[in-house]
DNA sequence: GTCTATAAAGAGATAGAC
DNA sequence: GTCTATCTCTTTATAGAC
């Protein structure tokens, strides 16, 4: 059995597989990105990861089934690493938003790709109307609203100042994942008058005049 | 000579040709917002709008050409609505908020489909890098930001009480636009906590809080 | 101006060799 | 586990009838 002659050196052949399957993952979402998700042939996917048709169909059962991986394995990837980083309970509220904000620089870098990309797939979902994929996309921006209600609320009690945000943080929450949306969307279609810190500017601005008016309404109240 | 018998009660062959032209686009745009430009064929275009294949091909050059036609239809009779109903001299602010909401409710029926098509086209222009799609489109961004722009600063002057928005206008703008888009696109994908004024209540939220934010500093500088 | 028929290319998916 | 060959269906686009 020549398996046993090298048990080190080679993959073995469980770990070839999942190589094959991360190779073929990753040029699928190269592709998506590039083409859409009509647009990209198993035949584009299959050769852009160095191989044949052949080795997709052993796999994933459908072009589907790579597409739904695709996004669960996005989706779960970054609701694991934003989680590690924004609930860690060693670092401070500030270390952990600097740390948090490092991430996003980090990320910026194929900000352009991973946007169409996270588009590409909702309209995929959406259109296939695929509860299994809704669901999970559901579920990423629930959590993504829920980390920054929870950084905005944390942001009002740490400085000592004021104690009542505005409204609901879930409802703050919710506005600063969709400005940020929106605000790359803006960036990328026209991106005149957004400069590369338009987010950031724009949440400091937020945050300013949420903290503005909790001023206003504490000491109209009291 | 059968046409002179009945001058008025058909169409000339210039309106019948418009009115299949209408119909084609008015097929594509649904099936597109139903599959993707992509996912949608000229067959099935032709066919939803009741007509053969034959009749798309003697009315558009090629798919890409109803692509691009449609986008700027929809653009153009956008902007037009937008801009006679913002830019109308005659009616006092008040009154061309008012109308403009009225606008967007009317709108609001077919939101959904209206974002996934716009949402579609752009990443169509984006992935296709069609410079004349792309150009259309980053005109229709910025006309709606400036809208934006003007109507908040507007609301800064109106009622006499704090003269400067706590920011340049044109950012506010980009900032209420791309939130608009961003919320919509979350009431799409993760409705939970959205509620169906939820665009009017953050920009509600926005505009009380800039003008908090606003007074602050006009308080600080004095 | 619109339809039917058809050409030519590309898609998804399977079967059998290695 | 991966490749090559192949089947079948769909696609875009054109040509010619009416």
């Amino acid at each position: 059995m020549s398996r046993a002659t090298r048990p080190r050196t080679r993959l073995t052949r469980a770990e070839q597989q999942e190589q094959t399957k991360a190779r073929l993952l990753a040029s699928a979402a190269e592709l998506f990105a590039e083409r859409g998700v009509n647009g990209a042939s198993v035949e584009q996917i299959a050769e852009h990861a160095g191989y044949s048709r052949g080795a997709f169909y052993s796999n994933f059962a459908d072009k589907q089934a790579l597409v739904a991986t695709l996004l669960m394995e996005r989706t779960r990837h970054e609701a694991e690493e934003v989680g590690a980083i924004v609930l860690n309970p060693e670092a401070s509220f500030d270390e952990r938003m600097e740390t948090l904000r490092a991430w996003h620089r980090a990320r910026a870098v194929h900000a352009r790709e991973w946007l169409i990309l996270r588009t590409e797939l909702w309209l995929h979902a959406v259109r296939t109307a695929d509860r299994g994929l809704l669901d999970r996309i559901e579920e990423r921006e629930r959590f993504a609203r829920q980390m920054l209600a929870e950084g905005i609320a944390t942001a009002f009690t740490t400085p000592g100042t004021e104690p009542t945000p505005p409204d609901d943080p879930a409802f703050l929450g919710l506005i600063m994942h969709a400005l940020e949306d929106g605000l790359l969307i803006q960036r990328l279609i026209a991106p005149e008058g957004t400069s590369d810190t338009v987010v950031v500017d724009a949440v400091d601005l937020l945050i300013r005049s949420w903290k503005a008016l909790g001023r206003e309404n504490a000491g109209s109240s009291s």
